[in-house]
DNA sequence: TCTACTTGTAACGGCTGCGTAACAGTTTTG
DNA sequence: CAAAACTGTTACGCAGCCGTTACAAGTAGA
């Protein structure tokens, strides 16, 4: 099951999923905050805000509130780590796995019906 | 030469070419904007702000601040249309076609290093 | 303990994009 | 030729995100 994509695939690729994801516009994130939500979603825990602002070389507030704004949606949740009361752990929430899921669901949908 | 993604392949993908792009940053543009300029730049001419506006179900003055902040940035450019002097047909630069071939390279780039 | 450091957050001013509405210019219609 | 319809743009007030700075809370080192 390789991963073989021209460049006219990729780029039509690129563009059908992000003229669904304008089209739906149910939440529209940033690509910051597409990121971050990401990391959260696919990379091992824990994450904190300070992590996640070196790895994405942003500054903390940057994380802080892509974190309030994506919190609001429901998509992560924020937790004091009780080993060291100064941090943050940043936790997954069943509604923040449907929406990477569904995303997912996007871009598959669409690298399915690209020409070969 | 199929195209065929699983599910984890598909956000990783997503996930790492959303954050090159973060990372990078050199223009940073919204996902309605990117939408627009590969419509521009994947789809047959002419453009204009109406059809674009039609395409992704936005206003017309999305699409016009969207084509000045991306004039701005050399990626588009516009002219009246001489046939009927109220269109205004989008046109393709050299530095739009080179920001294109870069979102492509970059894609494919990470395509290539999918786990299997 | 008491200072120095680390963590995440709040506050400020500035910039950008949004939707609605109003507009000038052009073309079509009657 | 005048009215209606269509084009893209501008203006307005509003909301969101930005970077910088300042801060409160917690930890570590002397």
């Amino acid at each position: 099951m390789p991963v073989e994509l021209r460049a006219s695939q990729a780029l039509n690729l690129w563009h059908q999923v992000s003229h669904a994801l304008v089209l739906d516009g149910e939440i529209d994130l940033s690509f910051r905050q597409v990121t971050i939500l990401l990391t959260i979603y696919l990379e091992p825990p824990p994450h904190t805000v300070r992590g996640l602002a070196s790895k994405l070389n942003v500054t903390k507030p940057v994380i802080t509130r892509a974190l309030d704004t994506m919190g609001k949606h429901g998509l992560v949740s924020r937790v004091r780590d009780e080993k060291d009361k100064r941090n943050v752990v940043i936790q997954r929430t069943v509604e923040g796995a449907l929406y990477a899921e569904k995303l997912g669901d996007i871009i598959i949908a669409h690298a399915r019906s690209l020409p070969h």
